[in-house]
DNA sequence: GCCCAGGTGAAGC
DNA sequence: GCTTCACATGGG
């Protein structure tokens, strides 16, 4: 067993680390000083990214690195995903543009309620109701930030224990029945997360789908951004724009439509082929806003 | 003021 | 099956 270390240097190779953490998969990362500061489970973490290696710093010793080389999924062959895209011309802009994009492998939980959060909001208002909710309800975990107090995600059992106007003062309008049911579900023992690992891809988006708040959309990233079945494909406004532009230029296609195209279409990484369509489409209208 | 945001659920056909 | 609508809140 190695010796407990407080900094780690990993070796990575096509691994764009502010793409990954800013892509709207994952909503607690902030960018101080050079650096990205977030909490992985009960770990603070600061990330440095240089050409071949992420650097990683913790508040305190850790011998096992498995929570974090998973969360980042740093043993994924990215080559091997891009290869199995299929061989079209959106595909290949998307790739061009954000190569070294990645997607990550979140806690089921806290990607869940993240998402139920998520519906018609943007992604920095996210951001912000997520912070609420954690500064509100999460335990405070160490930290070598000396400015400020951090919070782990609030936990199902805590949540279940919020009443309905203490979630509301989180800004999260009216998502807070279903996160607050969510919760209760989970905590009461009658919905169980766990289970769905052992689940098809698509028995596991049904049992998720049976959450209030929980829609086909919600479910999928759920499914792709915390199990990891990546033939999910979450269909949102973005994706939707991304696919009518680049695949059906003078056609107005159903989402179901949409759905089963992207089946057929986008091979066994899917998801992977998603999180790049969408990352072009947000990165592309951020540059040209007349688009 | 307007329109939109990593949607969902209920109600109407 | 489909379409329409309400639902809070804040950014541009």
């Amino acid at each position: 067993m190695a010796k407990p270390t407080v900094t780690v240097t990993f070796p990575v190779r096509d691994y764009d680390l502010s793409a990954t953490l800013d892509s709207g998969q994952a909503f607690r990362w902030q960018w101080v000083d050079h650096a990205w500061v977030g909490i992985i489970g009960p770990h603070w973490v600061r990330l440095k990214s240089d050409a071949g290696s992420i650097t990683a710093e913790t508040a305190e010793p850790v011998t096992d690195w498995h929570w974090l080389t998973q969360y980042l999924q740093l043993d994924l062959d990215l080559d091997q995903v891009l290869r199995s895209f299929p061989e079209d011309e959106p595909m290949r802009v998307a790739v061009q543009a954000c190569r070294g994009l990645r997607l990550l492998r979140q806690d089921p939980w806290e990607c869940l309620a993240s998402f139920i959060l998520s519906s018609t909001k943007q992604i920095v208002q996210i951001r912000q109701i997520v912070s609420l909710l954690c500064a509100r309800f999460g335990e405070p975990i160490p930290t070598r930030l000396h400015s400020a107090t951090v919070n782990a995600f609030p936990t199902p059992l805590r949540l279940a224990r919020a009443s309905e106007a203490e979630l509301r003062s989180c800004k999260m309008g009216f998502r807070a029945p279903y996160l607050l049911a969510t919760a209760r579900a989970i905590a009461d023992g009658q919905f169980d997360l766990k289970a769905l690992w052992a689940h098809s891809p698509e028995n596991a988006r049904d049992e998720l789908m049976r959450l209030p708040g929980v829609g086909r959309k919600i479910a999928d990233c759920v499914l792709l951004f915390a199990y990891g079945f990546q033939s999910a494909f979450p269909v949102d406004v973005w994706v939707m724009k991304a696919l009518r532009q680049l695949y059906f230029p003078r056609r107005r296609p159903s989402l179901r439509r949409l759905h089963r195209f992207s089946e057929q279409h986008f091979g066994p990484n899917a998801g992977y082929a998603q999180q790049y369509l969408f990352h072009y489409m947000r990165t592309r209208a951020k540059k040209l806003p007349a688009v």
